[in-house]
DNA sequence: GTCTATATTTGGATAGAC
DNA sequence: GTCTATCCAAATATAGAC
């Protein structure tokens, strides 16, 4: 009887390969634009004629929906600041989190959260990995006694803005997002405070 | 002698025609997206053949140009609500008038206010006539006492932050413009009670 | 000022040999 | 799996006749 090998050296070499051509696919999005990404360029930065790249992926949109999964990946699987149960300590912390994490690589928040690139739409799966790391939010604002969609409609309105004057308006530098913290102390002044009112507890 | 005309019919005729154009290009900016304007198609929709525009703009980015500056010319002139000297509902009020302006055309708050057309700068002329209308909000805001950079950084991140997430998650809704007005409330909250610790006056 | 014809470039994608 | 050769489409732009 023949062994049965445990490795399949041949698939764990695709996959390399694979990695290896979404990685260019970033580094040309960061440097050229997101939209500006063509499989010729790719193709030459990996060392190949661009048709074989269909050994690989089987359309352009398919390498884009890998990049989308894997910036979706790195957003679920980061690090989140610790909990400490005060709710403004946990929230600029979440926040500061958040607008890093976009400000970082403007591609990435452009192809993750943005809607910029014509006739590509993420596939289930890989969308499905994004909606996981959007509910790791909620549930965090959740648990800092922020659940009121319109409350946090105002939220994720205040962190995209920050994030989108960032990258708009001072790419490179820190100009908006070290007003994470105080605008994170006006929000949860008013929430605060309008929840009193309301007769409701303080988070 | 001969008599001179006061008007010249030629050239008028050509400005028509030069509207005309720049007319048809937003419409197709609005339906097929900002960047997938073509020639073709334009001169298509004006009963021409493309080369045909080349009489009209020295190039594509010169019609975008043209865009540009009837877009600016729009947020420069359009009527904006009276100042009654109290300052929450003069800053509700002018954030109202902002944020419908960006949302009711989201083709024109892309190019005017995102950097998203891969090659496209406008002109020194058109970038002037948008500078004049930014200019306006600057003095309003600051006729209500709003002038510390770090306060208006902020108030502008809540106004474009605003303006996106209507664009990107509700296009054509109105989840986050019925926001404004909650949104100014708290910003207004927290920039009297900081200046009050600072001593400075009330706005 | 408008047309036809065409240059030029660039892109995604396929066929088929090796 | 990779290559060469090629197709096809779309785009901007120019030349030159009318």
């Amino acid at each position: 009887m023949l062994g049965t090998p445990t490795r399949d050296r041949r698939s764990e070499r695709r996959e390399a390969t694979k990695t290896e051509i979404v990685g260019v696919a970033w580094e040309l999005a960061r440097t050229e634009g997101l939209a500006a990404i063509s499989l010729r360029e790719i193709a030459r930065r990996v060392g190949m004629q661009a048709p074989s790249l269909y050994s690989y992926f089987d359309s352009k949109n398919a390498i884009y929906d890998a990049m989308f999964a894997e910036g979706a990946r790195e957003f679920l699987n980061r690090d989140r600041p610790a909990e400490t149960g005060k709710a403004l300590r946990d929230l600029q912390a979440h926040m500061r989190f958040f607008v890093q994490f976009c400000t970082e690589d403007a591609a990435r928040y452009q192809l993750l959260f943005q809607r910029t690139i014509p006739g590509f739409e993420p596939s289930a799966d890989s969308f499905a990995i994004s909606v996981a790391g959007l509910e790791l939010t909620r549930e965090r604002l959740a648990r800092m006694g922020f659940d009121d969609p319109r409350v946090l409609d105002l939220l994720t309105a205040i962190g995209t803005g920050l994030t989108d004057q960032q990258i708009s308006n001072d790419p490179g530098g820190d100009r908006w997002v070290r007003l994470v913290d105080e605008a994170m102390e006006m929000f949860f002044q008013h929430v605060t405070t309008r929840m009193k009112k309301k007769g409701r507890a303080r988070p």
